[in-house]
DNA sequence: TTTGTTGCAAATCGTTTGCAAGCTA
DNA sequence: TAGCTTGCAAACGATTTGCAACAAA
């Protein structure tokens, strides 16, 4: 990608988004990886969101833009990013995933509203201590973890029936 | 299936998992679904294994026996099982699922090793606890929840490195 | 130029489903 | 017998991959 077009994508960035997008580049250089346009405008977008989202959710936002996106592409994106460490994949019982950007986020669990989707984010101290003792009581160093609740919201907990 | 057969099958099993398969056969009858040579021999197994399996394994177990049973049928009966509450599915993030059988095994939480894939199983009741006040507290009334730990077991945790 | 990247379509893989033949009740 | 089940193969849906054309360094 030339520079005209890499400073026209981060011209109209939002600073956060900015760095975050400088912190990609620099881990596909320091990979070997290319600098490409859709690269750019993959991990501008996905910076942008402050949400969850799938695979098939990102490709849809590129359906009618002028610079489309291959499926193929997404995916390859979004496995660089995975292992870049910038993204974090969900698995919420689907059979499809979920990811969220990592960066200015700091670690959370959900609670996944089971009728209409809906996923609010929390984080417990305690729960994370908690865990941390359960892990060593029996021997595992913890890498990872992933605590999903499942119920059903305000609007979905008809309190009759 | 016939009687005769039916009974061969549950005398050679264990009293624990003939009552398990007596409780399958109930909740078959009451949903006039049929009790057949495969559901019974399939349900002895599950409830005969004490660890996570999936179907693909499940498949496996029944491949150099005389009593075959199709890919196709393991995961209806699996799908089943589920439905009548004696199954439980789990996503360890891997890209196909695991299960358990639930009579006789109370709630518990999973830590695995993402070197050899081991499974240990833990309950805290103070995270349970800490979890059923989270969803409070955000406004939602809990129906289940999956917490997983992921790391490194005894064996596999190379303290060097 | 050299080497990595893209888009496309075909391939995978776990899981599901349509359908004719076979059981259960 | 009537109605559910089974096995088989084909269908699915998300994700991956081979390959020729293409862009970044």
């Amino acid at each position: 990608m030339n520079r005209e077009k890499q400073e026209a994508i981060l011209n109209k960035t939002e600073p956060a988004v900015r760095m975050e997008m400088q912190t990609f580049s620099e881990y596909l250089q320091k990979e070997g990886l290319k600098i490409t346009n859709q690269r750019m405008l993959v991990a501008e977008r996905i910076f942008s969101l402050h949400n969850h989202f799938t695979a098939e959710g990102l490709l849809e936002e590129f359906k009618d833009q002028r610079d489309q996106i291959s499926k193929a592409t997404i995916y390859r994106i979004l496995s660089i990013m995975v292992s870049a460490g910038l993204l974090q994949e969900h698995n919420f019982g689907k059979d499809y995933k979920y990811y969220e950007h990592i960066i200015g986020h700091k670690h959370h669990d959900h609670i996944i509203c089971t009728v209409c989707g809906k996923i609010v984010e929390f984080v417990d101290e305690r729960i994370e201590q908690l865990q941390e003792q359960a892990a060593k009581d029996n021997g595992f160093k913890i890498t990872g973890h992933s605590l999903n609740i499942y119920g059903t919201c305000i609007e979905h907990s008809s309190s009759g029936r």
